[in-house]
DNA sequence: ACCTGAACACCGTTCAAGT
DNA sequence: ACCTGAACACCGTTCAAGT
């Protein structure tokens, strides 16, 4: 008989074989999602991890829970780097790189990428990496709006949204033009610029539309 | 025996019950994919359709041909409402509205779109369609140059790609948020203008990387 | 020529038996 | 507790037999 779903997994004591193993499973996983995208097999994760597949079941759940627990280590990386960039004066410039890294590491790891989109539903876990994110990127963008920067017409969740865009828009050629994302992050980037800004038409999602779409409660902290 | 691998089917003359059947495969596809993504099941489609699912294989070959017969249709589609546009004297206000009708519709069947981008590697058909939206869109991009409503650094597949760009970006919040693209679109719209145009650190990509992504030949027209 | 139920291969998931 | 080969279910694809 198997175990109760251990869907919801926030990774607690292990004993020393599983720790090593559920790391294993991790480092293979990240490297088989990112070469052969989201349709590499579970079988390929575990032969590379060189353990059963029945043992990454027993510890992520289901595919879409391993994919999670990938996308918290890297949601919550990048949360650190715009926490730390938070220290910068120019904040025009920190969000500017912020943004930078942030399409850099969605452009290197495509599959990953797609996957967090609709994974919050599922895992608590990275619902509150994604928050922690959002809550740093939050503090780059008002304090760069305070600055004169970036016009005041736009939300957090817009520049999230649009760094999102860019990544995905240039995938299909980052093999081939593996700078090419910086162009359209410029243009993207005169588009916030309070300088040439027009009014826009369409106000940004409100608090219950991103709940319907993404579950749980929404990011707090827009204007 | 299974007749010759018939995957590259330019439509071609077919009798009359068959050409009756690959017109309710089409429909039946089209709602299908619409409505459960990519992941719907051809099993399902043959039952909406009303047939075996073998008649789905004999007539498309497999399911990637079968997506890349639908988007033809809408790339086609688009492009012809390129062409129309390009008779409206204002040629910025026209590539407004072109870019506005291409978001819409990727927005409303994000399966389909999803499968455009890798599908001109399979299906000569899909890049011939592509071919021919991306020359209406040229033509209106370069009049709105010409008129001084477009910085002079971008070019066509620049706007084609922010274009998937909003689309993908807007498309889980799609259903909650109907009309939110035409935020994105207005942010854009206006980094796409001359008024505060940065400098442009990378160069647009070359044809030789663009034959590398997608296979076949670039499209032409570039500045 | 075209149509199709049955068979095959592959992959996510679960189970029963092992340590 | 944890591990795993075998079994199951599902889906894309092909086949052999039908009209």
């Amino acid at each position: 008989m198997a175990a109760e779903p251990q869907s919801v997994i926030p990774h607690r004591r292990l004993r020393g074989d599983a720790e090593r193993n559920r790391a294993r499973v991790m480092e293979a996983a990240s490297g088989v999602f990112a070469e052969e995208g989201l349709s590499a097999s579970m079988d390929d994760i575990a032969r590379r991890a060189g353990l059963g597949k029945a043992t990454i079941f027993r510890r992520f759940g289901d595919k879409n829970h391993l994919l999670a627990a990938l996308a918290c280590d890297r949601l919550t990386g990048m949360a650190e780097l715009g926490e730390q960039l938070a220290s910068d004066p120019d904040a025009g410039s920190a969000l500017r790189r912020f943004m930078a890294a942030a399409v850099e590491q969605q452009v290197s790891d495509r599959a990953l990428c797609q996957a967090i989109g609709g994974l919050s539903r599922l895992e608590p876990d990275v619902h509150e990496a994604k928050s922690r994110l959002i809550r740093a990127a939050d503090a780059l963008l008002r304090e760069a709006q305070h600055q004169g920067a970036i016009r005041t017409d736009l939300t957090t969740l817009d520049v999230m949204l649009l760094v999102a865009a860019i990544s995905q828009a240039v995938a299909p050629l980052h093999d081939y033009a593996p700078r090419l994302w910086r162009r359209y992050l410029d243009v993207v980037f005169d588009g916030l610029r309070p300088d040439a800004a027009n009014p826009i038409s369409q106000p940004p999602p409100t608090a219950s539309q991103l709940k319907a779409a993404f579950g749980r409660c929404p990011w707090q902290g827009q204007p």
